[in-house]
RNA sequence: GAUUCGGUAGCUCAGCUGGUAGAGCACCUGACUUUUAAUCAGGUGGUCGUGGGUUCGAACCCCACCCGAAUCACCA
């Protein structure tokens, strides 16, 4: 690549061709020229981070000793004749690089000048400061590591259309280093949740995502087949129990950050698979559970905004425990003027809101149908629905005070159920019925009623001891501390329909 | 599933009442030794989501479909 036969493209070759076209012949001539366009590694002692925090105070008078290798993607380039400017992104950062011909081989400075926005780079150089006040790099070798054919989104707007933004996320990435920042947020929380429960001697379990039987929620599953073993599988809807089956077996306090998988509608806060965590703790009940989330989610928003206030779309939520508490009772008498144990007067109030109720409806189907009109997007702040009716809820314990309801809470916030727990059913002939009962459920057109199990009927009844369970929505945390309007902007790779 | 909005160059977007398809960025050529959305001059680049229809003529009007977004419904 000496001259600049070899290197310069010839106008009337490309003037009909386009931009892939021109990157490949780049990378022709340079395989060609025994100079690979995909090397093999690259010794970097510096991120460009590192290069601010490290000498962000200097000033363009000084003179920095120190040579530093960096290397990441070519993100802009301006050529000023005999130098050139640009800036250089990895994953930490960006920093702007300059090289200008004196003092330097020809080579290098014809390398540099070949470099297509988007080529991954390496840059051997001292930091300095412009003239203009900007930290960057005088270049003193520079290498090509990787090729880069296709041209990037637009410099100044990034990548806007939401299609290809949820299709093509690694262009996204790149394009739009917000949503780097949400992803890497997202891990943090991911992570601070683990260290906080671990730092509670929670072990940290897997159960099985394909499974003979399905349940631990209402929902619809997945189905899929093993060939060899010629049977249908499903995937798991929840982790619920599996890890009461942990407990029976003696363990105290388990934990799982799973997916689920759920074969319902999409929508801005529902997407196919979703991860959530569940918990479980012996010898605990459900106000044990409501204490735990209140310290868990209290401390990741203090940890993550320096105090108990959190902005979520314009609102400003307050974590600060405890949180509001209502109950299903009460909470149906303030928003929907009902009595919960007056069932003709449910039926009649489900029917003034055009719930179309159906004859022989069970009371429990009633107050969450009502529920579900009247309350849960009008509580925004941190809430506990708590006490919920006992049909709705088949793997929750009946309430010490009041067998037509469980011991159970819901947390919502912004509208959306964040978190759920209960005193766990124990009572394997209490479970049993409960179960039976969904099945009745089922046969009437209720698809999403609980399947019967009968082996974790058979593990409760060698004994769990009583436990509190909790399961929370971890892509809905992450999008109240991220300040996401849709799951899809927590979630990397987000389901969408596949393109004809 | 319903309603509304959208799909035009690689990207971001204009395109009026139906009359030859536009700009900026990117790319190519040239100029330029401290720019930073660099600048200046000149260029290349289009199955206007798909398929029908109306019309002398359709990116534009009509119908159907596909994909996406928002709102609702569904989803404890």
């Amino acid at each position: 690549m000496s001259d600049n036969e070899t290197t310069h493209i010839n106008e009337e070759e490309t003037t009909h061709i386009n931009e892939e076209e021109i990157r490949l012949q780049k990378r022709e001539t340079l395989i060609k020229a025994g100079k690979s366009p995909y090397k093999y590694a690259f010794n970097k002692t510096h991120h460009c981070q590192d290069i601010h925090d490290t000498y962000g105070t200097i000033t363009h008078d000084d003179t920095i000793e120190e040579t530093v290798n960096i290397a990441g993607r070519l993100m802009a380039k301006r050529g000023h004749g005999k130098a050139m400017f640009g800036n250089i992104q990895d994953g930490s950062n960006s920093i702007q690089f300059y090289i200008n011909v004196n003092g330097i081989d020809a080579d290098v400075f014809e390398t540099v000048a070949l470099f297509d926005i988007g080529d991954i780079i390496s840059i051997t150089g001292t930091p300095f400061r412009t003239k203009r006040g900007e930290l960057s790099l005088r270049i003193k070798q520079s290498d090509l590591l990787t090729k880069a054919l296709l041209p990037l989104p637009e410099k100044y707007h990034g990548l806007q259309d939401k299609e290809l933004r949820y299709r093509m996320r690694y262009l996204d990435l790149i394009a739009n280093p917000d949503v780097r920042k949400t992803f890497k947020k997202r891990s943090a929380i991911v992570s601070s949740i683990r260290h906080f429960l671990e730092k509670d001697d929670f072990m940290e379990v897997e159960t099985p995502v394909l499974n003979n039987t399905y349940g631990g929620a209402s929902a619809r599953p997945f189905t899929t087949h093993h060939n060899e073993l010629k049977q249908d599988l499903f995937l798991r809807i929840s982790l619920e129990l599996p890890l009461k089956r942990l407990i029976v077996g003696g363990f105290e306090k388990v934990f799982e950050i799973g997916r689920v998988f759920r074969n319902e509608g999409v929508s801005y806060k529902h997407n196919p698979e979703y991860t959530l965590l569940e918990l479980y703790q012996a010898y605990a009940d459900y106000e044990d559970m409501m204490s735990l989330t209140e310290t868990l989610l209290s401390e990741l928003v203090k940890k993550q905004t320096g105090t108990y206030i959190l902005n979520y779309q314009g609102q400003d939520l307050n974590f600060e425990p405890p949180f509001q508490r209502y109950t299903f009772e009460k909470a149906l008498k303030d928003f929907a003027d009902v009595d919960m144990n007056n069932y003709e007067a449910l039926f009649k109030k489900a029917t003034e809101l055009k719930l179309d109720p159906s004859e022989g409806i069970s009371k429990g189907t009633l107050i969450m149908d009502i529920y579900d009109a009247c309350v849960e997007s009008k509580l925004i702040q941190p809430t506990f629905m708590m006490d919920h009716p006992w049909e709705t809820s088949p793997l929750a314990k009946k309430h010490r005070d009041n067998d037509t309801l469980v011991e159970r809470f819901e947390l919502i916030i912004s509208g959306m159920e964040i978190a759920n727990a209960f005193s766990e059913l124990n009572d394997p002939v209490d479970q049993e019925a409960r179960f039976k009962d969904q099945e009745k459920a089922r046969k009437s057109g209720d698809d999403e009623a609980h399947v019967m199990d009968t082996d974790y009927i058979n593990a409760l009844k060698y004994g769990m001891a009583p436990t509190g369970g909790l399961g929370i929505g971890i892509d809905r945390i992450v999008m109240l501390l991220t300040d996401s309007h849709s799951i899809r902007d927590v979630l990397f790779f987000p389901h969408m329909k596949d393109k004809p």
